[in-house]
DNA sequence: ACCTGAACACCGTTCAAGT
DNA sequence: ACCTGAACACCGTTCAAGT
């Protein structure tokens, strides 16, 4: 075939396909020739577009991170934001973009902050909160610990870890996990009332630092 | 060389080689071959001890997650332990063992809680929340949350995402870096304040929540 | 039981060759 | 510029063969 007249490939194909594979089969089946196969040509046409497999796997993970709102950030000039709601509305909206497309999780959350959506995602909180009167290095550790609670409660079920066979739960040696072969069937549920309290209780206890901090009273 | 007289290989000679692997060269580097070769025998050997390459994983893993301090939540009989302390030092042990090696925490924090090491925790943690007086359901989302904060937090620094190069941070891109490419060098003490702040806001929360309870207050 | 080399079906990536 | 097949140096895993 060699080169076609027009190109068979663009960066945008190659990114929608392998979001694709990633959330029907998972991360370990996107090999570049597998890939490539989807898409209709040979491996080596890949590199053509992407300079290696893992910056195709970085623009899926920007892609993803992008569906991410941050609207909630963009106040109308002199109101001083709601930045518990905002951190609510945001953390959520995160989780969803996240749990969307729960394959590429593992990868996106080792990954550099490099990513153009990454980059712009802590932009907008960190001017959210500094807005809201958060001083600048709060304002930096409240982004990073979101997003800690965030990948992390996206990355791996908590539930999700349990097996259903009661067998693997010997009370001797697991004395109060006697139910836990039960979790499995609530597991959705159970991933996401602990993500909810875990939320709510991490802006609660901010909003706690934050009268704090208008008191004057010295925070650590 | 066939079949030695006493045996070249075990689990443990194994588990402890991949983990010295996986410190020194990433996760990418723990190939069977490799691991092999740093063992002196040749890579099918591996397989009459561990099944796959995951289990060798998943056993290195738990010795990761099994050196997790849980004492605090051993309490003496009758006593109501102080929940809130023992959260502190759990989420801080435990935030250490993984920061310890961080290149198994990808694999740790996506894979199963079968681990034994994973199991016991979650039962300590379970234990000793409802010895403390949180109903059940509570104290399971408190053991998930936990882990979603410390998984998240050992897994991708967020300061090591910013690159010290000051030219990826065009202002009119995003207009609040200006300082993130400084970010590099202060990398660990920002992920530690984060880490800090975002487990005492945690934990805080946890409280107010716990103070509602008490006071008969419905809660979600 | 526990090690070996050979083999199978894969990888990511490079490169010269084609248009 | 953009695709191809061939090639390189790897993978995880199976298996028959050795002691």
């Amino acid at each position: 075939m060699a080169r076609p007249r027009k190109p068979l490939l663009s960066r945008d194909r190659i990114v929608t396909a392998a979001l694709a594979l990633v959330d029907a089969e998972g991360l370990a089946a996107v090999s570049t020739r597998r890939l490539a196969a989807e898409l209709g040509v040979s491996g080596p046409s890949l590199y053509n577009h992407f300079r290696t497999k893992d910056e195709i796997l970085d623009a899926v993970a920007d892609t993803v991170v992008g569906q991410v709102d941050l609207s909630m950030f963009a106040t109308a000039d002199g109101d001083r934001p709601d930045w518990p709601e905002a951190l609510l509305a945001w953390g959520r909206s995160y989780r969803a973009a996240l749990t969307a497309h729960p394959n590429i999780v593992p990868f996106l959350a080792q990954g550099p902050g490099r990513r153009p959506a990454g980059l712009r995602q802590a932009d907008a909180v960190f001017g959210g909160m500094v807005e809201a009167g958060w001083p600048p290095a709060h304002a930096t550790r409240i982004g990073a610990m979101m997003r800690y609670f965030v990948a992390g409660s996206a990355l791996g079920s908590f539930a999700r870890g349990f097996v259903g066979d009661p067998g693997v739960y010997d009370p001797a040696d697991y004395p109060h996990l006697g139910q836990a072969h039960l979790l499995p069937e609530h597991q959705r549920r159970v991933d996401e009332g602990a993500f909810e309290a875990g939320l709510r209780a991490l802006v609660d206890g901010l909003a706690l630092q934050y009268q704090r901090l208008r008191d004057g009273e010295p925070v650590t």
